[in-house]
DNA sequence: GAACACAAAATTGTATACAATACAAGTTTC
DNA sequence: GAAACTTGTATTGTATACAATTTTGTGTTC
């Protein structure tokens, strides 16, 4: 049963269901920028109407994962470079306070889950599964703005990492590990050590770090298709 | 023609006119927060299905301007104290930043229609009309935003001005104009010299005292029949 | 009057049918 | 061969019908 195969639960799909595998796999480089999301093929995919495609299209749609034209339809996002510059402009004003006031917050189950991300990440790279290192590496950034404790600023940054995974399909420049190693630990070490303006400063040269890593040329990648992408 | 009456244009109203509509109401308080938003009530002011009007609410929940829970509606938000503290701390985390890049990029006529809200919103308050007054208000704030350049933070600033007026209509301390007369003056000024400290400065001392100006009592206000409020 | 049970009505969630628009393919004209 | 036109197909937008859930109203019991 089609259901059974890409949500293995015994309850139909809904709408936050759907964005969120979407949303997932266009994280994971799973689904290409460009790639169009056409409503019939999404409800065969996940076995409901498409009602219920067009309200998590709506969903996409709002954080900007996904372009809605009226009477032409959904597409995947491609940020142009403005855009790009913008996405990583608002995390460099962003990320550093929260990571200032995670410092000041931030207990030991928290440091522990960061590191278990950490590892997780490299885990997923050492795997040869560049995709999930990419989603893990920015979950590590959502963690630390929850650990901040500004649900309003958590979201927005949420939303920044999310395009920003769209931003690193076009236009990342480096062969390597997308964020560093060393970055994330020593702003696991300054958390840890409740160290806010440490932390404040090592998220903002991260973040600066990986915007410097942007290339100024587009690249194309091969879109695998829809139900191949979507099938995990 | 019901059409007519509340969507003065020949056309059927769209799920992005009624949105507009529906999120002018909520800042200029015409709607009040927790007020019901019935799906069939809204489809009959409009003339729509409720296909259309479930998207216009979908798109309205997106900038959390009201809350949809399954199976039981949506209503006008009612933020907590902490969302309104967390709104007015993201405000001055990103505001001032975005006065100091308007400051560098106001041309004359950005100035010339800064300076034509503030008419517009003194003309308002005299008119007896304080919900226009508010939205011209928070206008004022946006088009500075849409000055600075930068469209992600633009859209996070948007957002959030929309929220602080559900924050204000439950929260509002004082019986003065809701923005100081004298603040946007002095922010107008600062962006018409260039000079980029001072905006900076004046916004962030502003919505500091913005943000003081909030109470720790909640208030409730008589909600007007739905479609009073949308008959405009 | 309060609490409970049940039925009816109202509302929300979803599927489906129909209308409107866009796209692709084939044909004609220059 | 390129451009314009026509036709058929695919897709998106919307209304409507039906299913599921919640709310309201009514009657009964204590």
């Amino acid at each position: 049963m089609s259901r059974s195969t890409v949500t293995p639960q015994s309850q139909p799909a809904t709408s936050d269901s759907i964005a969120r595998a979407l949303s997932l796999a266009i994280h994971e480089h799973r689904i290409a920028p460009g790639t169009k999301l056409g409503e019939d093929e999404l409800a065969e995919i996940y076995g409901v109407s498409r009602t219920v495609v067009r309200a998590a299209l709506q969903g996409l749609s709002h954080v900007k994962l996904i372009d809605i034209r009226r009477n032409k339809g959904a597409s995947v996002a491609s940020p142009s470079l403005t855009e790009a510059h913008e996405v990583f402009e608002a995390r460099e004003l962003l990320e550093p306070r929260t990571a200032r006031s995670a410092a000041a917050r931030a207990t030991p189950e928290d440091i522990a889950l960061l590191e278990r991300h950490i590892a997780d990440e490299h885990a997923a790279l050492e795997a040869a599964d560049p995709g999930r290192a990419l989603y893990l590496s920015g979950l590590f950034h959502n963690e630390i703005a929850r650990i901040a404790d500004q649900a309003t600023i958590a979201g927005f940054i949420e939303t920044l990492v999310a395009r920003s995974s769209l931003i690193i399909a076009l236009y990342w420049r480096r062969e390597s590990a997308l964020c560093e190693k060393h970055a994330h630990h020593a702003l696991v070490r300054a958390l840890a050590e409740g160290d806010a303006t440490q932390a404040e400063d090592l998220m903002r040269s991260h973040l600066v770090d990986l915007h410097s890593a942007l290339d100024l040329r587009e690249r194309n990648a091969r879109a695998p298709s829809l139900k191949e992408a979507l099938s995990q």
